[in-house]
DNA sequence: CCTAGATTTAAACATACGTTTAATTTTTGA
DNA sequence: TCAAAAATTAAACGTATGTTTAAATCTAGG
């Protein structure tokens, strides 16, 4: 087989070693995982090419297909280091919200759901908006490319499903996931179109995104209840 | 230069002739149009190649360059061909509007945008999943691709955003503007969506698609107004 | 009927892509 | 210290792409 034997053996030093201090392979991975996710989020999955991941990263180009395997495996490990901070404080401010009160209020589970993903973004204000446009692609992208990674987000989504059906009673199953995902989409598409005209976010203050977080939180809790 | 004669003359055949009588020349460009419709809302646009076009309609390959110049003129094309009708009955039903009251209601305009674009896809069950995923990557995506037809809606765009401030007077431009936006994009979802399992829109038949136009009205009624 | 232009065809072109290879350098651990 | 493993490198491979070319076929108008 064409495979590098340490992904095979799996016996690659992933991750820091003592603390601060990384390890040379280390680091070329994290180079090349900060140059993919600009790229993709740039460009889209297909147009972005490997070689211009690894001239903005400085690496070599055989380097991404040692360390990832391929360029979908890329496109995955790029999903999942985005997903996973995310996912975590969903699931922390989530857990807030169900020690707090039986019934929940339909705008604390919808903050909690969308809060973490805006604070995300936000960490590296240079990113935001290639952050944003990776997430719009990737939820767009055909099943060929997205299936790979679908489960990243289902396992939040389905506690969060639950949580909402505490919090609206009254509707089905269906129609909560349905607008869940909308709401998914307005506040990708949300962040992506920052700096733009007649945006939501119109720029990256603290009391903007406080504003629009409030604005799409209130657009989808009615949206949600209805009248 | 290299550009085929006919596209410098702007002579070539491009309508129907007398009837339903239609030149060899513009049953190909037809073919290449539906081959590339299916093809782009299947694969998106950087995904889909010409070969795999051509082998659809059944046309030779040069044929694509000579018709339409280029690969991102045939997207333009079939983007026009789609947008062209639904636009058309878009601001027929807002002159209905217009004429019928002074504040319209804000449903009413809601129903008028929306519908259209549902109608249209539905006229061809068969490709109902392939345009609506055809308009999902479309308003996804990238700029360089997308500049080159933005102009398609926006003036259609413009006209609603007069008609919803008439209707809601009380909230901004620019926040009547992004959630129109984000009613496109949740309307354009739920279509890609049909036949899912927790899809909104579950068939084709005309209730399930009228129950489904009445909660997405429903839906982005409450989400506009608010309380 | 015949020719000039429009259309179609098969073939080739030039290039860009993801991936692999084999050699070299660097790091690791006993 | 030194051999073994890991990491990096330059180069090439095989293929697929959009586009162009030049010849062949078709079609309308005089």
């Amino acid at each position: 087989m064409g495979m590098p034997i340490a992904l095979l053996t799996g016996r690659i030093q992933n991750n820091c070693q003592t603390g601060d201090q990384m390890g040379s392979a280390a680091v070329t991975k994290q180079r090349i995982l900060d140059a993919a996710e600009r790229a993709f989020g740039t460009y889209g999955f297909s147009q972005t090419t490997l070689r211009s991941i690894v001239k903005d990263a400085g690496v070599n180009l055989a380097l991404v297909n040692y360390h990832f395997g391929s360029k979908e495996e890329l496109y995955q490990a790029v999903v999942a280091r985005m997903a996973e901070p995310i996912i975590e404080r969903q699931l922390a401010a989530l857990s807030k919200i169900d020690l707090a009160a039986e019934k929940p209020s339909l705008e604390a589970v919808l903050d909690a759901y969308i809060r973490p993903g805006i604070d995300y973004l936000l960490q590296d204000q240079q990113l935001v908006l290639k952050r944003a446009n990776f997430f719009a692609r990737y939820f767009m992208e055909p099943t060929s490319v997205q299936k790979l990674t679908e489960c990243e987000f289902s396992e939040s989504d389905a506690r969060f499903l639950d949580m909402l059906q505490r919090a609206v009673p009254e509707q089905s199953r269906i129609q909560l996931t349905w607008k869940l995902d909308a709401i998914v989409l307005v506040l990708v598409r949300a962040m992506g179109q920052i700096g733009q005209p007649h945006a939501l976010i119109k720029s990256y203050s603290k009391t903007d995104i406080n504003a629009a977080i409030a604005e799409l939180v209130s657009f989808s809790a009615y949206g949600i209840k209805g009248e």
